[in-house]
DNA sequence: CGTGTAAGGAATTCTGACACG
DNA sequence: CGTGTAAGGAATTCTGACACG
């Protein structure tokens, strides 16, 4: 797959443009380990639309009053929870493609 | 659709180290009408996926030796039968709902 | 804590032109 | 025709810091 949405290759001046937000609060929020551009071979910022959609829902919960560190915590048990679906997403094929097999040769898969 | 693969965001710094072109040859196949960036506020160039990979396949043509006019024809070809060939889709469609239309109404559609 | 700003330097991008061919 | 390059200016990006709160 080559996934457009996670590819880094939006500079930060792109990113203020697409989201609003100043340039200073980018940096700011990847300080506060909340976002992980790439960086060019010169030390340029490069992002994803990934990171730029990631990006609006920081501005959102900092609209609330949510603060960097709670924002943050969100962002990780997100991630952790998309990694448990996707496991039991995994689970669940594993387990039709063994039945599928199962009733194709008429024994149990190995 | 969002349709990040057509979205214009990307610098032409970023084109030359994804496709290996030159700076040089890239505003040039723009100047010869092959590509068409849109530029942001104070006229920087900006490339969207869709664009990169025009250009990679612009650069193998220049490598066989085609000049940059017969490229533009085959890019123009290429996007009319793409017209043509959604249009045909969008006929096939519309036929096809047309007639299951019919058969839930017990009459031709409108 | 979160964000603005002025600072200075380095890298980027732009255009129009000359060169070679 | 297609591409490299040197030129000069304008805009971008970076970092570390001070300010306010």
């Amino acid at each position: 797959m080559t996934s457009y949405r996670e590819k880094k290759v939006i500079t930060i001046g792109i990113v203020h443009e697409l989201t609003g937000l100043s340039e200073r609060k980018i940096r700011y929020y990847e300080e506060r380990g909340l976002i992980f551009p790439a960086r060019s071979k010169r030390g340029t910022r490069k992002y994803s639309f990934s990171d730029i959609e990631l990006l609006m829902k920081i501005a959102d919960k900092r609209e609330e009053g949510v603060q960097t560190q709670e924002i943050k915590r969100d962002i990780l048990k997100k991630k952790s929870s998309k990694h448990l679906r996707d496991e039991m997403l995994r689970g669940q094929l594993n387990a039709h493609f063994n039945i599928r097999k199962s009733q194709h040769n008429g024994r149990s898969a190995p």
